[in-house]
DNA sequence: CAACCGCCCTGGGAGC
DNA sequence: TGCTCCCAGGGCGGTT
């Protein structure tokens, strides 16, 4: 499932192909997706240039002289180039046709992602993005910022961290390492945490975010290869999906709970 | 407004 | 082996 690190990853390896290149079609096979496709999107971005690929939280935008391309992969959603030609498969959902033999192809099996044009100029303004928070590898993303935004907050740390109101990209993988890391219990109130704890989670997020996009950097050569390879990230996780094996620090088994449906584990001895 | 839950969807694993 | 069931989950939108 694509999280910040594998957004980011995304973007670094399409923007090569993508920048400078020309728009010679759309082809959209399904436009049901976790929202319906922009509307005559295909006829309106035909004949545009692509100016430069961006991210925003886990939205990636690709911004042309006909609006921004704005795509989200939702839970299984990639992309990846290919020849224009190569047959498309079963959930094969979008190519974006580059002038030159190549296509942007975007697949996603659960259909959770979503594509929009938007008028560059109603960008901000636009509903899925105009109330994210800051970015967490950013300077606004910051141990004040997060720790006053905290206050009288019942809400449980790991829900805190990952509404992306509060700061963007922060997913179920990454909350429940970081908050290992930080020595932190999930299920700790927000606003009943000193601003020194919050001074260790806040460069938690930020080194588990930095250290997952480097492994990404791995994926990335062979990027229009294969696969985006999941799994490159997983020999590091030291909590997700290890719930009952010992704690890598101190041995005693990891519990798991749910907190708003999803799946938290952690370490009762080493967080508190 | 905050807290919570339902929903969108399908592959894959478990259980029988 | 094949069926059925259930879970994974980002994030919006509706309800309380």
């Amino acid at each position: 499932m694509p999280e910040l690190p594998e957004v980011e990853t995304t973007c670094r390896g399409i923007a090569p192909c993508l920048e400078g290149k020309t728009v010679e079609a759309a082809i959209i096979r399904q436009a049901k997706l976790r929202w319906p496709v922009t509307r005559g999107l295909a006829k309106k971005i035909s004949g545009a240039l692509i100016e430069k690929v961006t991210r925003r939280g886990k939205y990636i935008l690709i911004e042309t002289t006909s609006g921004v391309l704005m795509m989200h992969l939702g839970m299984s959603g990639s992309l990846k180039i290919v020849p224009s030609k190569q047959l498309s498969e079963k959930h094969d959902h979008f190519d974006l046709v580059l002038a030159g033999g190549k296509a942007l192809r975007f697949t996603d099996p659960r259909k959770f992602g979503s594509i929009f044009l938007i008028k560059k100029e109603d960008l901000g303004q636009h509903k899925l993005l105009k109330n994210l928070g800051p970015e967490p590898l950013d300077d606004g993303f910051s141990v004040e910022y997060l720790y006053q935004l905290s206050r009288n907050k019942k809400v449980a740390i790991k829900t805190f961290v990952m509404n992306s109101h509060n700061v963007v990209g922060v997913g179920n993988i990454y909350a429940n390492e970081a908050l290992f890391r930080a020595g932190i219990k999930p299920d700790r109130p927000a606003g009943k945490i000193s601003k020194a704890r919050y001074g260790v989670l806040v460069e938690e997020i930020k080194t588990v975010l930095a250290e997952a996009i480097k492994q990404g950097g791995t994926t990335l050569k062979d990027f229009t290869g294969s696969d985006g390879k999941p799994g490159y990230f997983k020999q590091e996780l030291q909590v997700y999906g290890r719930a009952g094996l010992p704690c890598e620090v101190c041995g005693k088994p990891l519990k798991e709970i749910r907190m708003a449906q999803r799946s938290t584990v952690y370490c009762a001895q080493c967080q508190k």
